[in-house]
RNA sequence: GGGCGCUUAGCUCAGCUUGGAAGAGCGCUUGGUUUGCAACCAAGCGGCCGGGGGUUCAAAUCCCCCAGCGUCCA
């Protein structure tokens, strides 16, 4: 038996029969004898539309989804299922995903890796999920979705422990029942598909549950986990059974409601309140009427949903290559109709469609708390959000974003479970349009500037210019294509092709990105103990005793590796390892200690502390031995670092009451001397907000809470507490340490931390800046820093205010006059100077010459390249006179202009770069510039008079 | 996490590739013109070209750092 080959009892019992698909060559199991391909082919067009294959659900939308998912759990609550709730969609447990993308998700890796036991075993869920890798594809296909739920059973088996829930063949017969006696589909109807699955480290067989052309479910029996020494081989990998071995089902819930509700699309069972909406408010009717197309609208999308749901849409399909395909196959359907209809019809259609299953994905992102942002999960809903206002413009539907997010919050969402408030997804969906519409208005100047050197009759545009305008202006090419259209380009197209090369090279890009990642440890600590961490027990202790096990000399490609703070004061030679320490190894953004090891009566300085794979590492100029060793903290350090960190969860407390729920912990970083915590917010912080956020924080500080530090199993914790501790990160250990402030804060967290809140005293939060889109830096001081802070700032004023003379509240009045009085100032020496070159210049002298009606001034003044350039307008400016002016000064190691009267005999006669170089020899440089205006400089400005002199002999004067 | 771009007059933006006199439109002031207008004509005011360093005889322009903002991809 091959791998991937599923034989079970319950295929003979079920009368079921092993077949190879014609089509695709794989082994499916079938009831039915004349069956001849597996059902997911492009030979099996839906058979449910219009026909309905699930009996029994008359409803449609959300009491459809309701009554599906109820039918699925409770089924398998009848089978002795957990139901378990869902888990966000915004996937925070994992550093690998931002998105939820499948139920399984839940468990990875902390579960799946069996570092931590399932909530409840075998469990049945519903798990909304996200995935946007086909979103180009959503409301075209008539099938895909960017937002779903999935529904599923899962078992965790320890085979190897005697341990098994269940395994293939009773997950087969639950899945069979299910669909068989719960649902009511024909037996014969169903197809299994031995398709087996692999993907991020993990394999196993698997099969597709198809009916009437449309994938169900998929069951994956996962066994195995990729193992150099592993014996079974698939596509060149070497695989090993795992210890823990996975049922992981997924049933898509919209589609068991599609195939109960027959509709041509699926968008139609489940959005159906919307999709009618849409269709009013754009006038989506009255338009086709206007097409006077001659095809019943019903059978036109029944036809369009049969054939695109097998025709292959992926990134950077080629959308003209696809619509051809479609019409050519709906006139061998007997449906005709021309493209550019086709097109008219499908363009608006498909974004009735995406626009409902868009807000979906929106709601349910913010409503998790996410903050729209320019990069990270945050720009996922952005984008979103984005689709959705250029879709709403070409149907060019009379209402906001926020409006499209109201109606569907209502018509299609339970919002009790939501982090965010209604009101919070409403503001952000305002002031993402806004930023839409800001960025579509920039877009405008940008693609003037882009194109100034294309043709307006042009019909192609440089595909780098169109590449750069959507990577740095964010405007897609068909947007680039509608301004154009307004601003004078009427003929431009998007060339074919184009976004399957855009594609292409994202593809590349990332690819040359991925490589060049992964580094691996910096010591080599195999067989060195894990150090025993005392810091924990007493934070106030500063003295230990301890064995030196180990010390490393530092190369120099250790120390490029290892990255040392701006606190480290000169760079270490040594890590020394021992059996315990108190030093608190850099983590968590908490700084590494620093202090001192006394060793046979020397004292040896340490620099900083991290940690490698639970060994810790102490940082030290000088190599110790082996033995016995005292350690002694820097007292002073650890407790402003101590003052810090616990600052920052107060802070981090305090901005979440203040701001919203969406506030959520994007970084943070604990020194000696500040500290700041990243925060995400959906605008920028006024100084309103910020100092709120500090009185509320000081207020807590004055009150005095204890601080509760527990140490949890993974699970307890997450049931204790929720996701919401995971501040710092996604959890890396199966034991949880939770810091709680009262019940203000808490979090899951490895730093040190005082007994009570009370200890820092005091803390400022000193500024705001944006680290990235949606998310704030905050710099904050606390305790001794702070007072520090406060004395700093006070000297500056003082200093300032001592200069100018003034009482530092006058500060900034008095800047504000001297600096308006210094420009008022510079522009009277402006014009000053422009009056003696005026009076220099028409008054005669010696310094003006005429020869054949050709002025020639050549003099030396006072001033510097800008006073001299202001003199040389006005001399050669006058094309009534025409002039050849050479005008010297010695400032600055001597500068020479030479320029005359454009279009006059001046320029006929004379080059000016020709004279300056002539003469710029005499101050030691050279220069250069048009025939008409040459300047030139050098080192030597005394050298002037005898450059000029030697301009007068050049010239002949 | 990886890129890319932008910052110039009160506002919206050119100029930067290839260094050599700081520009346009709107607004503002003044004058003219008009029954009226998001009217027209003329003149004028308004710039530490984001900040700091570097290269150069010379930097808005080239290089580096910092700050603010924008955008794409994962």
């Amino acid at each position: 038996m091959g791998f991937g080959e599923i034989s079970i009892p319950y295929w003979k019992e079920s009368g079921h029969m092993l077949k190879i698909c014609k089509v695709t060559g794989l082994r499916f199991w079938t009831r039915d004898r004349n069956r001849v391909t597996c059902g997911d082919t492009n030979e099996d067009p839906y058979t449910f539309i219009g026909n309905p294959i699930i009996e029994g659900f008359s409803s449609r939308g959300k009491q459809l989804k309701d009554e599906m998912r109820e039918a699925f759990l409770s089924f398998f609550d009848s089978k002795g299922h957990t139901r378990i709730n869902p888990y966000p969609v915004i996937a925070r447990w994992r550093d690998d995903i931002h998105l939820t993308i499948a139920s399984i998700a839940d468990f990875q890796p902390h579960v799946t890796s069996g570092t931590v036991p399932p909530p409840a075993n075998p469990l049945g869920i519903s798990q909304p999920c996200i995935r946007l890798t086909d979103v180009a594809a959503v409301g075209r296909s008539g099938r895909h979705l960017s937002t779903f739920e999935m529904m599923a059973h899962h078992a965790f088996n320890r085979p190897k422990e005697g341990d098994v829930v269940y395994w293939i063949d009773r997950c087969v017969r639950y899945c069979d029942e299910l669909l068989v006696e719960k649902l009511g589909i024909e037996q014969s109807s169903i197809t299994y598909v031995e398709n087996p699955w692999s993907g991020g480290g993990n394999a196993g067989p698997a099969l597709e549950v198809i009916v009437g052309g449309l994938e169900l479910a998929t069951l994956v029996f996962m066994n195995l986990e990729e193992d150099e020494k592993g014996e079974i081989i698939i596509k060149g990998q070497k695989y090993s059974e795992m210890e823990l071995q996975i049922i992981d089902t997924g049933y898509g819930l919209e589609r068991f409601c599609w195939a109960a509700a027959g509709t041509p699309t699926i968008y139609e069972a489940i959005y159906p309140e919307s999709i009618d909406w849409l269709k009013t408010i754009s006038g989506f009717d009255s338009f086709l009427e206007s097409l006077s197309i001659r095809v019943e609208m019903e059978v036109l999308l029944s036809e369009l949903s049969r054939l695109a749901g097998i025709l292959n849409i992926d990134v950077g399909t080629d959308v003209e290559e696809l619509y051809r395909n479609l019409s050519e196959r709906l006139s061998e359907n007997g449906i005709s109709i021309s493209l550019d209809d086709l097109k008219k019809v499908t363009e608006p259609l498909s974004s009735i469609y995406a626009i409902p299953d868009h807000m979906h994905a929106i709601c349910n992102m913010l409503g998790d708390g996410l903050v729209p942002s320019n990069s990270k999960a945050g720009y996922l809903v952005r984008m979103l959000a984005r689709r959705v206002c250029r879709m709403k413009d070409a149907l060019s539907i009379p209402v906001s974003l926020s409006q499209l997010g109201a109606h569907h919050i209502q018509t299609h969402l339970d919002i009790g479970g939501f982090v965010q408030s209604e009101d919070g997804i409403l503001k952000i969906l305002e002031l993402e349009e806004a930023r839409y519409h800001e960025m579509l208005r920039k877009g405008r100047a940008a693609v003037n500037t882009a194109l100034k050197g294309t043709p307006q009759g042009s019909k192609q545009i440089n595909d780098e210019i169109l590449f750069r305008l959507s990577e740095e202006r964010g405007l897609n090419p068909d947007m680039v294509v509608s301004i154009a259209k307004e601003l004078g380009w009427p003929n431009l197209e998007v060339r074919v092709g184009f976004t399957a090369d855009m594609a292409a090279r994202n593809a590349l890009m990332t690819k040359n990105a991925s490589k060049s990642k992964d580094r691996g440890f910096v010591f080599d600590t195999s067989g060195i103990e894990i150090t025993q961490l005392d810091y924990y027990d007493d934070t106030e202790a500063l003295e230990f005793q301890a064995e030196v096990l180990h010390c490393f000399t530092l190369t120099d490609d250790m120390i490029s590796e290892l990255t040392f703070s701006g606190e480290v004061e000169s760079m270490p030679t040594h890590a020394i390892v021992t059996d315990r320490t108190l030093f608190y190894p850099e983590g968590g953004g908490q700084l590494g200690d620093q202090g001192k090891f006394s060793q046979d009566g020397r004292e040896f300085l340490v620099l900083d502390t991290k940690s490698q794979e639970g060994v810790v590492l102490h940082f030290t100029g000088n190599p110790l031995k082996q033995g016995k060793v005292m350690g002694t903290l820097n007292r002073n350090r650890r407790k402003q670092l101590m003052d810090h960190h616990t600052a920052v969860h107060i802070v981090g407390g305090a901005a979440r009451h203040i701001l919203g729920p969406h506030v959520w912990q994007a970084g943070s970083n604990k020194g000696a001397r500040y500290a700041r915590l990243d925060i995400t917010h959906y605008s920028r912080l006024t100084r309103k907000e910020i100092e709120a956020i500090e009185d509320l924080a000081n207020n807590i500080i004055d009150s005095n809470l204890k601080i509760k530090k527990e140490v949890l199993d993974r699970s307890d914790a997450d049931s204790k507490y929720g996701f919401d501790i995971y501040q710092g990160g996604p959890p890396k250990h199966s034991r949880i340490r939770v810091i709680s402030i009262g019940d203000f804060d808490v979090q899951a967290c490895g730093g040190t931390h005082h007994e009570q809140v009370s200890s820092i005293g005091e803390l400022r939060i000193l500024k705001s800046s944006q680290v990235q889109d949606g998310v704030e830096r905050l710099q904050i001081v606390a305790g001794e820093t702070s007072r520090d802070n406060s004395r700093r700032q006070e000297r500056i004023l003082s200093e300032a205010s001592e200069v100018l003379g003034v009482q530092s509240e006058d500060l900034p009045k008095a800047v504000s006059r001297f600096f308006e009085e210094w420009k008022v100032q510079q522009k009277k020496i402006e014009s000053l100077e422009a009056e003696i070159v005026r009076l220099r210049t028409t008054g005669g002298g010696d310094d003006s010459t005429v020869v054949d009606g050709v002025r020639y001034v050549i003099m030396e003044v006072e001033g510097e390249m800008k006073q001299m350039m202001t003199m040389l307008s006005q001399l050669t400016r006058d094309t009534e006179r025409p002039t050849l002016a050479v005008l010297g000064t010695r400032i600055g190691g001597g500068k020479l202009i030479v320029a005359c009267t454009e279009d006059s005999i001046a320029s006929e006669r004379h080059n000016a770069i020709e004279i300056l170089n002539e003469i710029s020899g005499h101050i030691g440089g050279g220069g250069g510039g048009r025939p008409t205006m040459a300047q030139g400089g050098g080192t030597n400005g005394e050298g002037i008079p005898n450059a000029l002199k030697a301009a007068n002999t050049h010239l002949g004067l």
